[in-house]
DNA sequence: AATAGAGTCAACCGCCGTTCT
DNA sequence: CAGAACGGCGGTTGACTCTAT
């Protein structure tokens, strides 16, 4: 049996919204709040609107944090990255860029950033921040070199034999800790990337080691590589994806010039959606390897990991 | 100046997960 | 436990604006 409609949609009025209407909405909210019921608000609003519409006005455009006006290159940036690590999980991504909405994000990137990447202006490399990589206070967590050309790396992950168990870890790693996500092997040890873990655009070097199951990756100089646990002399298999790896005698994995590029399936997920009018947003899948290790989404609510983490 | 096409974005639609009864 | 109600989400639409011809 199907649903009951949310409202009657014979009575209710739609199109866009009258500045009188958005007056009384505004008014009624700030007063009363939703009461935890869009369904009845626009009743005891007196608004001849259905609550999802409602709602959909208030969350954005009325709301008092909306932020209106063009997005920057940082927020560009931001969203470039985790739409690489997520695909479409549009309130996901805008819920780390303060003040906009997810419709807002989803229109910005359908009209314009897109574009901007498939024109070739977004090979973005890592750089450094002096946080988690959002929030206001943020520094980019993304620059654009500005000699970089577009390139399709092919997406690879590359496996670390540690132990006895296998995970696959792929190369978005460090960016994947930005956005809070760690990992746990076997489900026992987790292998939580340092939050504070950042990348310059041309980066002299990055470390990481493997110490009891966690990956400790050094934050700024590298000296907190270790000889005896680094990443690169646990893994039997290491592939390299990007330009300017180097894999040191010692077997530390060390990058100059690092260049963060989106995955192959990213790009061509958008060339896909361009010639074939689908959106093939599987980078999700190529990142990560969930089948290999006990990874979960970490600094997400558990309704978020529910919906998402598992999705596959 | 008129028109067509492209771009933008607010709003709607329908599905899904969660909560309530 | 089942079904209804609701909130939230991503995809899509269509009205409006801008730009090129």
């Amino acid at each position: 049996m199907g649903r009951a409609p949310c409202c009657d949609k014979a009575n209710v009025k739609r199109g866009p919204w009258s500045p009188e209407e958005d007056a009384t909405l505004k008014s009624y909210v700030e007063t009363h709040g939703t009461g935890g019921n869009w369904i009845a608000l626009p009743q005891k609003a007196g608004l001849k609107r259905c609550g999802k519409s409602c709602r959909l006005r208030w969350l954005n455009y009325l709301r008092p944090d909306i932020k209106h006006g063009g997005f920057t290159e940082e927020e560009d940036n931001i969203i470039c990255t985790l739409y690489s690590q997520m695909g479409s999980r549009w309130s996901l991504i805008a819920s780390q860029l303060p003040g906009r909405t997810d419709n807002d994000v989803k229109n910005y990137w359908n009209t314009k950033l897109k574009k901007k990447l498939l024109a070739g202006k977004s090979s973005f490399s890592i750089s450094k921040s002096n946080n988690n990589g959002f929030g206001p206070s943020n520094t980019n967590i993304l620059t654009q070199p500005a000699s970089s050309q577009p390139c399709l790396p092919k997406a690879e992950t590359y496996n670390l034999d540690y132990s006895t168990s296998q995970s696959h870890i792929s190369t978005a790693l460090p960016v994947l800790s930005d956005v809070g996500y760690g990992f746990s092997v076997n489900g026992t040890q987790n292998l939580l990337l340092d939050p504070v873990m950042h990348f310059s655009g041309h980066l002299s070097q990055l470390g990481a080691t493997l110490e009891n199951s966690h990956i400790v990756t050094s934050s700024q100089d590298g000296s907190g590589i270790s000889d005896s646990t680094s990443l690169a002399t646990e893994s039997k298999s290491v592939s390299m994806p990007y330009n300017g790896y180097h894999v040191e005698d010692t077997g530390n994995i060390l990058m100059d010039q690092f260049s963060y590029e989106f995955p192959y399936e990213f790009v061509n997920g958008i060339w896909s959606q361009e010639k074939a009018g689908e959106v093939v947003p599987s980078c999700y899948d190529s990142l990560i390897d969930f089948s290999h290790a006990d990874i979960k989404p970490q600094g997400l609510n558990q309704s978020v990991v529910n919906r998402y983490g598992e999705r596959n």
